[in-house]
Parts: C-alpha cells; structure tokens; sequence
DNA sequence: GCCAATATCTCAACATATGAGAAAGCAGAT
DNA sequence: ATCTGCTTTCTCATATGTTGAGATATTGGC
C-alpha cells in the first residue's frame, strides 16, 4: 500500500486505490491509517496521502555516494570479467580521488589501494570527477595547483588541464595515456545522477602498449555498466 | 531499525547497531533480515546494509513538488493570519505559473484561483521561478516572448526582464509593483532544494497605496516561513 | 436533504513478532 | 593450531498484531 500511495501521488482516495489494487477497503484503510501513525505517510485532506516526515527523513539521510559503490561492485566484477582487465570505482573527497573498489584479473599489478587517496588531475577516475565538478569548484582547483609531473605524460598547465577537462566533459570520458605511471592507461566515465551531479566514476585500465580491448569497445562496456548503476540507484 | 540502518549508512553491524539503539540483538537481525527479504535493505557485506532496491524506487518516486505543496499549506495560512494579506504558492509548468495555494483575508478579492494557470513574466511568483529556472530554459523563455503589456508597469521588454530576472537571482525576492494588475502589488521568495533548484514560490499580495506591513517586515516573514517549509521537506 | 462514494468499526480466525538464552560461525591475535 | 571476543543464527512458548467481511457512520456534491 505504501508504494500504491506514494506511486499515486496523492492523486486518488485510499478507496480507489484498494479497488485498484484488489485489496479490501478496510484493509487499505487500517494500513493507511498505520503508515500514517507511524510518520511513513502524511494526510494531505480529502482522504489523500503523501509521502511523511518519515519518509522524507530517510529520503534525506540516504546516502547515494554510499549507495553507488555497494550497488556498482558486482556490477564492476562482471565489467572487470568481461574486459580481462582492471575495473575501479572512485569518488571526489577534499580534492582527491578516493578509490573505493578495484577488482579484475591482476589487480595487484596495479599500486592503486582501495580506501587510498590520490592527486585527481593525473588518473582517469580523476579526470572524469573533475570535469563534471561545479565550475566554481573546478576553478579553484585549477588555481589550486601546482600540478606536478609524475611521469613525461602528466598534465602540468593549468590551461591545458582546463581545456582537458573541458573535452573530457563534452566527450563524456577521460583517457589516462601513463600520466600517473607511464605502464598504465586506462578509460573512464562517470556515473551521472539524474541531476547531471557525478558522485562517482569507474574505470578500465590497461598496461600500456600491451593490447587487449579495443578502446571503443572499453568505452562502450564502460557505458553499458555506468548506465546499469545508474538505474539501480537512481531510477524512478 | 530501518531508519538505524540508513542513517548508519552501512557503517556499522547488525549488532552494533542494536547495542546503541537498546534492542534485543535477536530481534534487530531478524527484524533487519525481514527488511532485506523485504527489498528495504540491501546487504553489502561483512553483515553491512544499505538502503534497498524497493526503498529506492519509493524514493525516488517520491514527488517533492507536491510535498512542497501540501507540506507548505498550513504554514501559509498561518503567514496569512500573522500579515493578514493574501498569501500564495505557484509552480513552474508549461512556461506558465500554477498557483496551487491561495489563503488569507480577501483572498476572494485577488483574481487569481487555485490551479489557475498565469504568464509568469507579469507576476513576483513567476519571476521568482523564472529567476531560478536553469540558463537554458529561461533564455528559451526569454527568446519566446512576446510580452503583453497588461498595465503600465508590465515589463515587456526581453532585455529589460532578463535584467530584472538576475536581479531577483541575486536579491533572492522578486517585487510585482501592478504589473498584471494595477490595483496589486506583492513579493515572492523562492522554496529552494538542497541543490539550488527552485519547485515553487510563495508570494504576499497587496492592495498598492494600501499600508499594510512594510516590505522589509513581509519580506522577513516570507523567508522565515520558506525556510520553514525547506525544512520540512527536505531537512537532513 | 438526498445519494453515492468514502471512511470507520467490530469480530473471531489467523499469522507473525517478541525476547532470552543457547549454539554456531568467523577472524584476528597469540 | 587454538584461543578469544565478536557477530550471527537458532529455538521456544508467549504475546501481539493483522486479516477480511460485513455492518455502520461519515462525507461531499447536487
């Protein structure tokens, strides 16, 4: 009954609703009645209901940040089993990329420790949260600098890595071509809410050179995925 | 439980989570373990939990204009006992203002109805949502005039109302000085999301000359109950 | 003041939740 | 390997709550 009210939108009598859903009116009632003593519905007049304090607490309180990494995991051990390669998960904290998953055949290979924190302008995880930061956060990352090479590949200028971002933004992925370790590339792409935010990005990486995948191909496993997790955390 | 579970965040276990909250650890796992068959929560490991698939999808239909609605209804009527003027709250729909809630002494006197639908460039609660309505629909709006003069004070030119719009962006009120009326004016303040974005207005409205309370009292009062209403509907 | 729709009430049959304690599982430390 | 402190699962009799049908009361529209 709670979903057949909150589906309604406060549209329809508890009456209709029952009817609709073959389900004794009296029960409807009593169930209603209880939701709504219990806070998870509000009466809204007319014998209409919404969604309660409750509820809206809860709605306030749920974490997606949380939400996409446990839902993203065993999505990203299929991603990682498919592409044979290296599959992350990482969030924007505090100006760093923090990783929160890694999983795929030779995982180890990789330095990147999951809970570990690095620079953001010189992953591809990285990249992508950048690129899709609010501007004014953006902008004072990139005066935030300096940004220091770590390998003959790493992004230093603030220009170039501004109008990098930008072209990661419109393209909707970050390519990392070894800028954090010349032996690694790898292919992001964030994971959007509904709002346009980016709570996360996931990525494939690849020892560079060495050949596997094709890039399209990456791109479109990662797309497919990044499109899953989405509607596992925010569909209506 | 549930509400322990979520706030927690998947931080903490079953039985931790029963210690802190003084319940029988026999009685929180059963209790969490029915919320998981049940599709409220999801387990994400190590005797972790999150919120569930069918407590997202409530969420996520949950439709927060019509809880700023029905939630914003009793404040109102109280705004309009404690200014005794006309009080009101439209949404943005169509390029038009809806007004959904009309309240106060001499409501009949207004012309405005309930669910009557109004040009939204002639009115303080159509500016105010068009204020805040992002760039590219209101400068599809502002592209899609014309704008009819209905008195002597309607803002008809494109220009001069996208100038005014950003000054109600930045003053966070707009003023309606007779401008779909000669006889009315009012002030409206915006009801914001967490994210900035703007469902619905609320305006008071006046006979102009008439004394009444001055904008700056009307002004305050206006913000106070918004804030109220913000609160309620999207407190954390 | 009428009518149709909606909401409440009452009831015994039924199903489910409760908490205490015992037992099993698990992981890190010695 | 074994201990140890923890979390989780299980068992039970008892208490508590839920169920649906139908009767009754209350609404709101005309």
């Amino acid at each position: 009954m709670l979903e057949a009210v909150i589906e309604d939108g406060g549209a329809s009598s508890v009456s209709a609703l029952a009817r609709k859903h073959d389900v004794p009116v009296a029960t409807a009632h009593r169930q209603v009645a209880t939701l709504v003593s219990e806070g998870f519905l509000a009466p809204t007049g007319g014998g209409r209901h919404i969604a309660g304090p409750r509820l809206r607490a809860i709605l306030a309180r749920v974490d997606d940040k949380q939400l996409v990494t446990n839902v993203a995991a065993p999505l990203l051990h299929r991603l990682a089993a498919r592409t044979g390669a290296v599959v992350q998960l990482g969030t924007f904290e505090n100006d760093m990329v923090t990783y929160r998953i890694k999983t795929g055949e030779g995982a180890n290979s990789l330095f990147t420790k999951v809970d570990m924190q690095l620079e953001a302008y010189c992953s591809g995880i990285g990249k992508v949260l950048l690129a899709h930061l609010p501007q004014a956060q953006r902008d004072a990352y990139l005066a935030g600098g300096p940004f220091v090479a770590l390998t003959e590949t790493t992004i230093t200028d603030p220009a170039d890595l501004a109008h990098e971002l930008e072209q990661v933004a419109k393209a909707g992925y970050a390519e990392d071509r070894g800028e954090i370790d010349p032996a690694i590339s790898c292919v992001a792409v964030p994971i959007r809410r509904p709002d346009g935010s980016v709570p996360a990005a996931i990525s494939v990486s690849r020892l560079r050179g060495k050949g596997g995948m094709k890039t399209d191909a990456v791109l479109a496993a990662l797309h497919t995925t990044a499109a899953e997790i989405e509607k596992s955390c925010f569909s209506s």
